[in-house]
DNA sequence: AGCATTATTGCAACTCAATTGCCTTTACTC
DNA sequence: GAGTAAAGGCAATTGAGTTGCAATAATGCT
């Protein structure tokens, strides 16, 4: 599915910005900050916009979010297969310590858990924190 | 080995802040946020000095932090064997969607992953969120 | 194409946790 | 008891995240 076809069959309308930051996403390799983001785009937005974008791509299945190291949100397209409000992006993320980046780690899978009796278990985030490729 | 006992031996000196603190977070079943522990600390402290002393406690490993799901920091007293700098509390946290709250699962045991070639891995956690026992 | 409808955007203001500089106070050592 | 360095208080700042409202533009319909 064309970047179009994906923000269409969620309801978006077809905007400059819309367009290029799922591109953008897309085409990271790691999860990218709402400031990186911003630097990143061509086109010259509003912050509020892009918060809001990022917020409606999470909450549409296009886009997830990860907490980096800091607490700062952190976004990345997803892989395909994610509903509106539930994401099924069952891999770990790796957050490095020396250049802050964030990655997918689409090969390491979340493990099953056991959690105590009276909770009740929805969702699970695996996040290893070590040197990336680059920095190593 | 006492909470006096416990800070003089990461060098610390003892005053009422610090003792009150690290005794909060050892009673605590849960982390805490810095507006937590300053909510039930009996001292009257300022926000700056809550702050570096959480920070030197992390740092000298007689707490460790965990991001709640919303980005902010909670703290909970370390197990017991974590050295300057690297935590070996090796469990799981567990965040609730409803009261917020962060609990720590020993019981729940981080799985040993592998990561891609040319990373190098060093900590991990494995955040579950879901609905805690209280609020079921 | 023209028009109405409604999502999207820009702007501005605000919240809140986190953070820092600087000066004062105080716990500890000798 | 005096000196020293850690700890604390105060004030100001940063930076991400949020929100309300009015202006703009994408889409559907005729």
């Amino acid at each position: 599915m064309t970047v179009t076809e994906l923000l269409r069959s969620k309801g978006f309308r077809i905007t400059a910005l819309r367009t290029e930051l799922l591109t953008l996403l897309q085409r990271s390799d790691r999860a990218l900050t709402q400031a990186e983001v911003e630097q990143q785009l061509r086109v010259d937005v509003d912050r509020a916009t892009v918060f809001r974008a990022l917020n409606a791509f999470e909450e549409a299945g296009l886009a997830h979010r990860v907490l980096d190291g800091s607490g700062t949100s952190c976004f990345a397209a997803c892989a395909g297969d994610c509903d509106e409000g539930h994401h099924k992006d069952a891999h770990a993320h790796f957050h490095c310590r020396k250049c802050g980046s964030v990655f997918c780690l689409p090969s390491v899978e979340l493990p099953k858990v056991k959690v105590p009796r009276g909770f009740r278990m929805e969702q699970s985030q695996l996040e290893l924190q070590g040197t990336c490729k680059a920095c190593t």
